[in-house]
DNA sequence: GATTTCACGTA
DNA sequence: CGTACGTGAAATCC
């Protein structure tokens, strides 16, 4: 590779005919530097040189992971779009594995346990010298992109937004890569009165978290028949205790001691204390004190995507913070949070990914369950129940008149779900409408001596992927769309919740960040449905504390 | 000490 | 009215 640190690395971008959109490689070396690698060289080069010619020229930078942006991010730099070989690699292959050597092996057809060894220095397979890594970065992509295309295509889905979601999901991990980096906006004075008013003061020693443990336990021992003490940690001592207050339970899940909680002071003081642990535990001093950073940023490792449908995941309890601690999320002064979360989501991504007119028709209303109720002569909770269990997978009550209903009234989307469902039951993988694979092989498949419940299971597992999954997709592009078009404003996502998107925004820009953040909802659409047939919507607010958008 | 099970929070 | 995830503590396995 050619040495050239001191070049301009926009004019070298240029003098190789890189336009935008273009592919161009890059590396994150060890010592900080950055290999860059376009069809016509290769050069290494600094961070810092990348940003400049990210905004005259706006290549697609194509990178093996996530790795590359976490590493730019603590430098400051932020880039526009990407390519990310993993990421790509998860939609077209499945599952969660997704190194560069495992992924170029599945692109040559090599079986996973023939897979060189980095010092085996197979010639037909590409180098792990770090310098050969961002010259490969392309081949990778091109490859990916034609295999892509073909997978769509043998599905029988579009392959055009085959392409346009390996580019989201792609651009996605830089958005994980800024969300792990950023935090989201806590504040500590709030969030101690909170945890205070649940779980008491910050034990100021280990005697003192024990007295507090024991006076936490005690409001519901108190309840006990006399005598009987309990470890309530204990399930199996609780379903003791339980059983010596004449309450007879198979386990001591919460929904099923719910019916005996007004019966029975002792089942609601052990449900009260179930909650006072969880945030004791998992959401008390430890959480604060491990993810809560001296800039009151609550900060946790973000990925694009899991390993089966495809959502975003987060650690340190960003994904599955109580409600209740929503009040202690505050934006910082001088800004506001823009909420917005999409509205019902699934019904219109069912409409959409299976082209059902008399479904799509149901979406042009608010509330999509009103046509759909007075479709099949039903009530609204009942068209409800019955649309998610049809999408869900429903284990009771098989049938009944609305699901018949919802058969005649709209086949088309019925007949979707049926198929995945069907397919997933014999084991063969799946492909959401974005691409993603769903693998249904491999595991216990389709074995002889299968029992029913496994089938149904996998069955289930099916009909929902392609909903979930469809639905993942089409946020994430959403989601970058936002993260692109809200960037000039100051405006940055802080939180991806499934179907809803958190931004921080300086207060005098938050009613522009609002407009836009429905702007980007349809032009989102648009790409993602094209020929507008299905109408999405979002509930977007403007709000200071994250608790304050309606729930 | 590592793995599994239970439980529960979010969507 | 099902799926998915992350988590912590107890129970269980080795």
């Amino acid at each position: 590779m050619t040495e050239n640190v001191g070049v301009d690395l926009g004019g070298w971008l240029r003098a190789n005919q890189v336009s935008p959109g273009d592919l161009a490689g890059i590396v994150v070396e060890p010592d900080g530097s950055v290999a860059v690698a376009v069809p016509g060289g290769a050069l290494a080069t600094t961070p810092g040189q990348l940003l400049p010619a990210d905004r005259e020229i706006r290549p697609r930078w194509a990178v093996w992971s996530q790795e590359t942006a976490r590493a730019l991010v603590a430098g400051g730099v932020r880039l526009t779009t990407c390519w990310d070989v993993a990421a790509v690699h998860r939609l077209l292959s499945g599952g969660w594995r997704a190194d560069p050597a495992f992924a170029w092996a599945c692109l040559h057809g090599v079986p996973a346990d023939q897979i060189p060894s980095p010092a085996s220095g197979q010639p037909d397979l590409f180098s792990f010298a770090d310098e050969q890594q961002a010259p490969a970065l392309g081949a990778a992509e091109a490859l990916q992109a034609a295999e892509l295309q073909r997978a769509a295509l043998a599905a029988g889905n579009d392959r055009g937004i085959a392409v346009a979601t390996a580019r989201s999901e792609s651009t996605v991990e830089l958005l994980a890569a800024e969300l792990a980096a950023d935090g989201l906006p806590m504040n500590r004075a709030a969030i101690e009165g909170l945890l205070a008013d649940i779980v008491g003061l910050r034990p100021r020693g280990p005697g003192d978290a024990a007295e507090i443990r024991a006076a936490r336990d005690e409001r519901v021992l108190r309840h006990a028949p006399s005598g009987v003490i309990a470890d309530l940690r204990s399930n199996g001592q609780v379903r003791t205790l339980l059983a010596a207050a004449g309450i007879d339970v198979p386990d001591t899940r919460a929904w099923r001691l719910e019916e005996f909680k007004d019966k029975s002071p002792l089942v609601a003081a052990l449900l009260e204390w179930r909650k006072a642990e969880r945030i004791a535990t998992t959401y008390g001093y430890a959480w604060l004190d491990e993810a809560l950073g001296p800039d009151d940023r609550l900060r946790g490792a973000w990925t694009g995507c899991d390993g089966a449908a495809g959502r975003m995941t987060a650690s340190s309890g960003l994904h599955n913070m109580p409600a209740v601690l929503r009040r202690a999320v505050i934006a910082e002064p001088g800004h506001l949070f823009v909420r917005a979360d999409l509205g019902q989501i699934e019904p219109r991504v069912l409409a959409a990914v299976s082209g059902d007119a008399a479904l799509a028709a149901a979406a042009t209303a608010d509330d999509m369950y009103l046509p759909v109720a007075a479709q099949l002569s039903v009530d609204r909770p009942t068209a409800k129940v019955a649309m998610i269990a049809a999408m869900y997978g429903q284990t009771t009550g098989h049938g009944g008149n609305a699901a018949r209903r919802m058969r005649s009234a709209y086949p088309i989307a019925m007949g979707y779900l049926d198929d995945a469902d069907r397919s997933a039951q014999a084991g063969q993988d799946l492909r959401t409408y974005g691409g993603r694979l769903i693998r249904m092989s491999g595991g216990a498949g389709a074995a002889e001596a299968e029992s029913a419940g496994a089938r149904t299971g996998r069955g289930r597992y099916g009909r929902n992927a392609v909903i979930q999954g469809a639905a993942a997709e089409l946020f994430k592009m959403w989601a970058v769309t936002v993260r692109a078009r809200a960037a000039p404003l100051g405006a940055r996502i802080v939180l991806c919740l499934h179907d809803e998107l958190l931004v921080h925004v300086p207060e005098d820009r938050a009613a522009q960040a609002a407009e836009l953040v429905g702007d980007c909802l349809a032009e989102t659409a648009r790409r993602w449905a094209p020929g507008g047939p299905v109408r999405f919507i979002a509930d977007i607010t403007t709000v200071r504390c994250w608790a304050d958008a309606k729930g």
